[in-house]
DNA sequence: TGCATTATTAACCAAATGGTTAACTAATGT
DNA sequence: ACATTAGTTAACCATTTGGTTAATAATGCA
């Protein structure tokens, strides 16, 4: 169990610090993806995306795992998850917006229950 | 309106990876303080503690009001918050844990309503 | 006035970042 | 055997980062 404080909130929030880092999170989703399918919308070399998952990779925001010749990249919640719970816990101490803080976490778990019903009912999860 | 999707998400999540910072900005909380109140408990120069000021000031995490001869800041919770939503978003597409995250969300926003009543004698609603 | 306090700016430095091209390794296809 | 595909590693480069010390500016106080 994770019971380092920040076991790297640095390095999770550096990577995240870069546009094509978030682009190819974002890209990435929920799915598997390769490296050179990952790479193909960014006018970069092939070295530099590998650089780009090296930095994710090693914030722990990616998993890789080695199928034949290609390097099929996955993401990893946990890390986002500590981010966003550094951030939140900030909140709580910025009284004086908290009343709306409560409001806006309500309609985000509200949609995520949305999302999950939705998502089990077609698809198993 | 939508607002810019990515006003400075850059800026922001890099002024987040440094820990000096991070402390900073943990430290600031809901009060103003001056430069040298800020600096003192770390073991750096005044003119490094100036430059995170700055690079969190230009991230718009925090704000600047000068008074006499001292500089208060205080924290600007905007760019945070959307930090944290950027962050929700991507949570969306994990689905598999859509439900704990649905769950984590009511805890901290009940949380949230509990500090809020018990901090606000002036309630406004 | 003269001095202390609060903080910034300037100049400098070593290390890290983000990119390149070229060379390489390893798996697959013909 | 040979070429193709998928990707990394190596070497290099310009810029940025995070720190330093020294100098400066502006306010407050005796």
């Amino acid at each position: 169990m994770p019971r380092n404080p920040q076991p790297d909130l640095n390095a999770a929030f550096f990577a995240l610090s870069d546009p094509t880092r978030r682009s190819i999170l974002e890209k990435l989703g929920a799915r598997e993806a390769g490296v050179t399918e990952l790479a193909e919308p960014y006018a970069m070399s092939l070295p530099a995306i590998s650089k780009h998952l090296r930095v994710l990779e090693q914030a722990g925001l990616i998993t890789r795992r080695v199928e034949g010749r290609q390097h099929l990249l996955r993401v990893n919640p946990d890390p986002l998850q500590q981010a966003r719970q550094w951030i939140e816990r900030q909140h709580v101490f910025w009284e004086g917006s908290l009343d709306r803080l409560a409001e806006h976490l309500e309609n985000v778990a509200t949609k995520a229950r949305l999302a999950s019903s939705k998502s089990t009912k077609h698809h198993k999860s």
